[in-house]
DNA sequence: ATAACAAACGTTATATTATAACAAATTAAG
DNA sequence: CTTAATTTGTTATAATATAACGTTTGTTAT
């Protein structure tokens, strides 16, 4: 019986705790310049803490910027459905946590007979404070 | 007056025409590869052509698979709403053309008071090919 | 036509992001 | 304890993308 895994290792707590101390998404190289002094020094050892923090769904890959974010909204399935909004001015990202979106998305069907287990939502524009300062 | 170009560049030209006849979406290196007989030599040549051929809206990246497709929905505002099915079986891609999902993304708004103008929506699932076959 | 400007080009070098391959150490399960 | 699975450490390398520079081509306005 393979349950998923809630036993974080070592490096994968980590790794983990400093995308989590992090005002905003973090660069997998910025991250390994942050561990460094913790024992891991090597790319290789952040890019697989990477890959199983975000299999377990606490961190999710914004793709537009190949840079890593804490998980916010502990409802979602497991980084299966995913929304962000980005300001395109101070480069502020947010996960969106809302229940129409996902529902919408979750049962969206067009007609090519598909069906979606899967999404990743990335929306751009310009957030409160920069809206004012322009 | 500075109007959205029109006129593509030789570089451009060439590097849409692959991205057109290809069946999938291209890697930029892919891209490299294919043109070199027709003259471009290097990466940065191919990278300032797709730079372009986006803000055109000739073109769109997949972004979680940093690839390349030509647009095939002449409606879609000039690379702004994007949104795609991507299969993760056979990696099959294809630009969803849906009016509801994108009026619905492009009227979207949370309680953050952040208006979006743009979005990019990548959906994953098995084909109905792929579907079968498992 | 020609000067002035903007866009595209060619080229070299380099930065950034990510994975392959292999052996050793640690952890979970029977 | 024994065995299998996971995680780790390490080196090397692959894949993706941009910086910097000078030249060439195309556009616009006199
Ligand atoms: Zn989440
Ligand atoms: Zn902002
Ligand atoms: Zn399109
Ligand atoms: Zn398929």
């Amino acid at each position: 019986m393979t349950q998923k895994q809630e036993h974080l290792s070592k490096n994968q707590q980590i790794v983990l705790s400093i995308i989590e101390r992090a005002k905003g998404p973090l660069k997998a190289y910025s991250i390994l310049y942050n561990v460094q002094k913790r024992g891991i020094k090597a790319p290789l050892q952040v890019y697989r803490a990477l890959e199983k923090l975000i299999e377990a769904g606490k961190i999710h890959k914004i793709e537009s910027k190949n840079a890593f974010i804490a998980c916010k909204n502990s409802d979602c399935e497991i980084s299966k459905t995913t929304a962000f909004s980005i300001c395109n001015n101070c480069e502020h990202v947010k996960e969106i946590k809302n229940l129409k979106l996902s529902k919408y998305l979750s049962n969206f069907a067009d007609n090519s007979g598909m069906k979606y287990k899967k999404y990743n939502l990335e929306f751009f524009g310009l957030c409160k404070n920069c809206k004012i300062k322009q």
